[in-house]
DNA sequence: CTGAAAGCGCTTACAG
DNA sequence: CTGAAAGCGCTTACAG
């Protein structure tokens, strides 16, 4: 038994399938009796419009695509949270693709995507993705979340890195830091890179002499990267990571070494996932709202979907927030206040998050 | 200018539209000559087919949907990750949704993916889910997971949550706990349902009395359930909490309040998120290969698709993992080895894990 | 307010 | 090996 199509309802309903169509889209004007017959054979066909049809006869799919470079860690898990409350919120659908880690499979799942969704939003760190993007989606609506490529004239949403970065250096300088030591995202993305150069320029700024060591933005990479700082001569009193999950990486190592935080060496990272304001010492950060800016990005590309498509393309910047916690309190203490680093307790609150 | 259409291919390439399908689709013998052809007029005009229309001539969609109560914390990003991977290896998209608390906004989703997915997997830990879920999928194929609903002849997969958890306490009793306090999960879901009857059963068999406290699943609860656990008069000396989640908050409370882990008490979880590993000490837990079970479960629908369909009514059990991690270290140890509890290091190893 | 009919873009027997 | 044509299930002017 095939399941039922606008026909049998029609039938059932003794109505034309145009106005079965009218009933189910609340367009064009219907009697309120043929109204009821009408959904009392949808109800008892069970009957539901095939999706293909629809999007043949409309040219809408109702669905977006998301295309991520990883699924791992929190960050994405949080944006993809803020598209999808919107997404459902808009009557959209979203379809998610990810471990695109390279341009190549990045550009495969736009093509897969392509004439199944009625918009697109990559997210994809790589230098020329914006281009490969805009090109490959041909007509479909492309929100570029591609930290920090030249997004000349499409419409897109980043994150300030370098000036986020240039005020995670400038607060470890403030609270007594000298050697900050800087963990590097992976080479090649734009992001990484973007905080890496805010994190040069505030040093040259400040006449203090860098010391980069490489990381990938995973947490055993952060943890490598503690690993081979706390071994240099030259230790660093403070470390600024490229993100949350290399800090906590960095932390531990730190930590697992024997050296106190904030105390012997102070940790900053980036983004604010939640498990930042976990771990012990809370981690002093530069705050995204994850899941506030995938709603806004789906809320946008729908927009573009509209009418309005051609006028927007502006470039919307989101200037991550400090957020000062434990891990970077001023030592020796800057305030009369004494205790704060020889205490081993951090603010308990987990500030309401529900990871 | 539209996007272009098969005939329009047709066209360039001097064929019928038929050729052009048949070149598309690898079915059918063509010649290598028009099969060249083809192909140049799709590049040239930027081809690509209509997923609708394809949809409505062959009735696949080559999508599968995913209904999520939630996407919080790692356990959804880890499996949607398994997931992601086995649909790209099958050629499926994956549609995924979530924020569905309880049955009704569940059942919306799932109505809403109808026709528009060729099979669902849902999770949803609700009782009557199962139910709802195979009646309102029609004849979409569905694979629930809804962690221990009867899921009579309906193809599914669940976690041995009963068992996990008396394993969790047995090793707890083992290790010499006595007062074993349990942080159970949300009222009306079922794993956290099973979970509690576990750790109650097991307590019963050893003779000792229970000790429970409510939660949510989230880390905020199982933090405030420590801190009322800290201040009770018959403080325990061990918990085991219905998820990592809830785990990894309990410690926190437990540290804050001074008192030492696992010395003072120890800890257990459920789940084992890539976090578990990651805190100190690291988390003792049931282990589930979440990303794994994630990609099974697709491949198993996947399977559902095909004409395997009727036989597979099968009901896969997953059996978590023991791991001992440093939270449950027997205390007083009972092997000779001093030292162990006094050490705040524990193994630094991150296992290798990607967060 | 309602219905007959064209058309959306594809696939697939069926002839040739 | 190739093409003409029917058909998939919907929506939407267009008449009435």
């Amino acid at each position: 038994m095939k399941p039922a199509t606008i026909r049998d309802v029609a039938q059932r309903a003794d109505v034309s399938v145009a106005s079965v169509s009218r009933v189910l889209n609340g367009a064009g004007p219907v009697t309120e009796a043929t109204r009821q017959r009408v959904l009392a054979a949808v109800e008892a066909l069970q009957y539901v419009p095939h999706s293909g049809a629809r999007s043949l006869s409309t040219s809408k799919t109702n669905a977006v695509g998301v295309i991520l470079p990883d699924l791992y860690g929190e960050f994405f898990s949080e944006l993809i949270r803020g598209m999808d409350v919107a997404a459902r919120a808009l009557g959209y659908h979203l379809i998610v693709s990810s471990s695109h880690d390279d341009a190549d499979e990045a550009s495969a799942a736009l093509r897969s995507m392509r004439g199944r969704v009625d918009g697109l939003i990559v997210l994809s760190p790589h230098l020329g993705a914006a281009n490969l993007a805009s090109g490959l989606a041909g007509r479909t609506p492309v929100l570029l979340m591609n930290g920090g490529a030249a997004t000349d004239g499409r419409p897109s949403i980043v994150v300030d890195n370098h000036g986020g970065a240039v005020a995670a250096v400038e607060h470890l300088i403030a609270s007594g830091r000298q050697r900050i030591a800087h963990i590097a995202g992976p080479a090649g993305n734009l992001e990484a890179e973007a905080r890496l150069a805010g994190y040069l320029e505030a040093m040259a700024a400040a006449g203090l002499s860098t010391m980069v060591v490489d990381g990938t933005f995973t947490k055993a990479s952060g943890q490598e990267a503690g690993e081979a700082l706390v071994a240099r001569a030259d230790r660093p009193d403070a470390v600024f990571a490229a993100n949350d999950n290399m800090a906590v990486g960095a932390l531990l190592a730190f930590q697992d070494a024997g050296l106190r935080v904030p105390e012997d060496v102070a940790m900053v990272g980036f983004d604010d996932i939640p498990l930042a304001g976990l771990v012990r010492p809370a981690l002093t950060t530069l705050k995204i709202n994850i899941a506030g800016m995938g709603r806004n990005a789906l809320e946008r590309l729908v927009r573009l979907i509209g009418p309005a498509a051609d006028t927007d393309t502006a470039c919307e910047v989101v200037h991550p927030e400090l957020v000062v916690r434990g891990s970077s309190i001023a030592f020796p203490p800057t305030t009369g206040a004494a205790g704060v680093a020889s205490s081993n307790k951090q603010t308990p609150s987990l500030e309401g998050e529900k990871l």
